[in-house]
DNA sequence: TACGATTGCAACTCATTGGTTGCACTCTAG
DNA sequence: CTAGAGTGCAACCAATGAGTTGCAATCGTA
């Protein structure tokens, strides 16, 4: 798994899609307990157990012990992380497509088309 | 891995660090090879392969032959759909504990504290 | 055409991980 | 105090997936 960044063990997290589940399941229908989650996924408490920790080391569940049993609840707060790092990817990348598309337009206008996709965005 | 929606094989795609690494660089450097990528992650070629057929079967990169050569460039739409699903568990549970604030606060009017939290956040 | 560089495919290894089972421990209610 | 429900821990199993190696096929060019 080796996770370093909090981005890295958010996606980590997320790679399961039991997790995935688990999360929304959660964040509709607030605190369960592992035994009330695991009926609903046709995998034993235990299965659960290990899905809801790998989530916590994310930071994406707590728990919170209630006399005997174990409540678990959504924290939405790490989940901004990997917003952000899906943006900066998404937004990257389409700066590039328009300096490309900026710098076609100027070499149509100068010359014929020549070169294919230059390898870098920014003045050499 | 097993794939349903466009979601959960964003998601798939991104649980590996090194797929991400390869998204962040292409993001960067614009559209690259396998052969051009393997040699800063420490695997070889093959292995960079395989993580782009994966990418690209989510929909996150695309290949493009130029002559003898295939490169390989970053698709940035699908990121959206799995920013839209994280945004939505966020909020969801964002609702879920505003609501159960005001219904305290309610509460805190009317009578001293009573029950644990409540197991749905609409109107019965 | 022949050579070098690049990609494509297939078989194989090894570690990770999702899942199960069994049992001990703890808390609460009768 | 005791029985039942719920949790915690550890060992084990099987499947998946990341990575490697080897070789065939393709493309561009000297």
């Amino acid at each position: 798994m080796v996770l370093n960044t909090q981005v890295e063990a958010v996606f980590d997290a997320l790679a399961d899609g039991t997790r995935r589940r688990l999360l929304q399941q959660l964040s509709r229908e607030g605190p369960l307990t592992a035994s009330q989650l695991a009926p609903d996924y046709g995998v034993t408490r235990q299965a659960v157990v290990k899905h809801l920790a790998i989530l916590r080391t994310a930071g994406l569940v707590t728990s919170e012990r209630a006399g005997n049993e174990v409540r678990f609840a959504v924290e939405a707060e790490p989940l901004a992380a990997a917003v952000d790092w899906l943006e900066q990817v998404g937004e990257r990348w389409d700066r590039r497509l328009v300096a490309l598309d900026k710098r076609l337009s100027a070499r149509a206008r100068d010359a014929p088309v020549a070169t294919g996709v230059p390898a870098a965005v920014g003045p050499q």
